[in-house]
DNA sequence: CTTACGATTGAGACCGGACTCACATGGGGT
DNA sequence: ACCCCATGTGAGTCCGGTCTCAATCGTAAG
């Protein structure tokens, strides 16, 4: 007796061919609508795949044609939902041009990447579209390239490697928001991110991603412009894991001159950080202000409702898939990129900080 | 002058052989590290791959062998983190045991879910781990059944479709919490699911999600253990978007015998009612009881922090693909699947029903 | 009544590997 | 010295499609 679940042959074009007594050619042409078939034929063909429930090795197919009609996508952390939303932008772009969409999740490991984009490479796939960890290393992108597989790169730039690039402008949203911190009276601004560096922050120094890189820039631009001095010791880069956010928030807070206003560069940090926060005893935003990069649903939920920068992720994207596919389409071409701009939604997690209270309640005072 | 960036050919065994000055046979077996080869012709080969910068071509040799090494996942809504955390429970013992793994996301569409299907099938990957969408079409994994590849469903069960199903037990721990809440003396307990279906809830319908199915069983379990009679008009499904959801929470909550304590079957229900709390101005719990499936990070910032079912979402993710590759090296042999438990974790948002607390005071005012 | 040209058709090469088979080669056993 | 069998090797087939090419067919033009 045969097992029901073994793997029985898929028929082909052959077995097509011979029920429809033509020649695989002919039942070939019909099936894959090229060339020139006359009725009788199609009709007999196409009635006889029917009947024997024939589906098209794609594999095979893309074999020689070497085109497989799918795009590959590589993402850092996909539970991040930020990284989720992009993923219906570029899906429902890519399914929309005819293309299917593979992912590989890394979780932000630098090996599992290089891996995901030989695996994606290897079965094939006509794009990419890589979110690269933060990491120096391009190499495996750079292979990409040169094995003439058209690359889009989503959220972050990679140095010297000449490839679009989709994202949002992050210096600009940061610069303002933290000018609205300074007026709000902020002094002593933080800013945390998980980004993975060798050494402390200093100004200057190479980071990995541009992402952060812009984010600090706008920042440090914004305390130049009112006159402060952007402090080392403030922008805080490493907070890897809950524990490590949590234990760099705690010092932060309560350092001899602490932070008034803490800005936190993903969900995974601002998790931690208003944890911190609570723990320590400290309310938002009467003690501390705080300010994050990325709009989740649950933010509204938090009392205070947190402030948040931001993204058109969707969008981001979609256009991520639009210049992926216009590169598979016309190799040639130049890609023009829409320019996505980030937006400071306020909400009430920004306040003005203990001392400018105690400042305002003075000066009124006096003036009375 | 030759475009850098268009696709050259790639090189083949053919390539490395004529290199190597040795038979595509011989340099096939080197490469492929099968068969006999001396170390004379395998250093020879080897080396001139290396200076060749071979790769091998996947395809090619999954058109051969029929395996490609690839599992393929579909997913819902990859934007839920419950599908993440299940994901990298996925990825990492699939990788552990030398697969890759891709995944197809469908919005919980079920037209995107059968086309995630057939594109996984077409890619050949050598089995599946399917969550389906919220619905009664299994056609199309049938399908994967008859075309020999192992399936596992992931969450959800399909009636009728004789594969393992890698879920938590629902029943029991939905009857845990609502006897919890009867104790803490609610009567009128509302469940909130985004469910698909045609008509409201009755009991004794058929729900094409098992996992719901479980949970309503499990409370009106508790709810006849205690004597109460399970209210049909209390189970609410179809909240599809964030306006049902809102709306559907206002209508229980301002009925005329309004639900005391609402249970919100995931993450994205939870976000609405919460909202519709807040805006209708009710506290938690003084007001109203709040009691959610999925413990996600940020139910732990909210004031209060919300009382959770906590699903050990990365083991069964883990398990899922451990069974899948079992089904995949061992085809004939059943397969055994762990039990796994979800756990209610109490945090702040069950309390007593404004009536019960009435009673209590009222209670301690005649006994003094 | 030819001739020519486009539509049809089938045979077979080819994509890039895996694998079968027939055939050397040579060391160990007797 | 002779046989046996394990190891090495190359030629060629196969997987399931696409695509080239030459042959055939019909028919409208000359």
């Amino acid at each position: 007796m045969k097992n029901s679940s073994s793997r029985q042959r898929d028929t082909t074009v052959a077995d097509v061919a011979k029920a429809a007594q033509v020649s695989k050619a002919q039942a070939a042409r019909a099936l894959g609508n090229y060339g020139a078939v006359s009725d009788d034929v199609r009709e007999r063909v196409l009635a006889a795949a029917e009947e024997l429930n024939y589906r098209p090795n794609e594999l095979a197919r893309t074999m020689n044609t070497g085109k497989s009609n799918t795009i590959g996508v590589v993402v850092g952390d996909i539970e991040n939902p930020h990284f989720g939303l992009a993923m219906r932008g570029i899906s429902d772009t890519a399914k929309a041009a005819g293309f299917d969409v593979i992912l590989i999740n890394t979780g932000e490991d630098h090996v599992a990447e290089v891996d995901a984009v030989r695996v994606l490479l290897e079965k094939r796939v006509d794009g990419l579209i890589v979110a690269p960890a933060s990491s120096a290393e391009y190499e495996h992108l750079r292979r990409v390239h040169d094995a003439g597989r058209p690359l889009v790169l989503f959220d972050r730039k990679a140095p010297g490697l000449d490839v679009p690039v989709v994202a949002a402008d992050m210096t600009l949203v940061a610069r303002e928001s933290t000018a609205y911190l300074i007026e709000s009276g902020h002094r002593r601004i933080a800013f945390i991110s998980t980004l993975d560096i060798e050494e402390p922050y200093r100004h200057g120094m190479e980071l990995a991603s541009s992402q952060i890189a812009e984010r600090i820039e706008g920042m440090n631009q914004a305390l130049l412009a009112a006159g402060l001095d952007p402090c080392e010791e403030l922008v805080r880069l490493n907070a890897g894991d809950a524990d490590s956010i949590k234990a760099i928030a705690r010092e932060l807070l309560l350092m001899p001159e602490p932070a008034t206003a803490v800005i936190a560069s993903d969900g995974l940090v601002a998790l931690g950080v208003v944890e911190a926060i609570q723990e320590l005893g400290l309310r938002i935003p009467q003690d501390v202000s705080f300010l994050m990069y990325d709009d989740f649903p649950w933010t509204k939920l938090t009392t205070p409702p947190l402030t948040v920068i931001s993204q058109p992720v969707y969008d981001i994207g979609a256009s991520a898939a639009e210049a992926l596919i216009r590169l598979i389409r016309q190799p040639g071409k130049a890609i023009e990129l829409p320019v996505f701009q980030a937006t400071l939604k306020h909400r009430g997690s920004v306040g003005a900080p203990v001392s400018e209270r105690k400042r305002k309640r003075e000066s009124a005072a006096a003036a009375s």
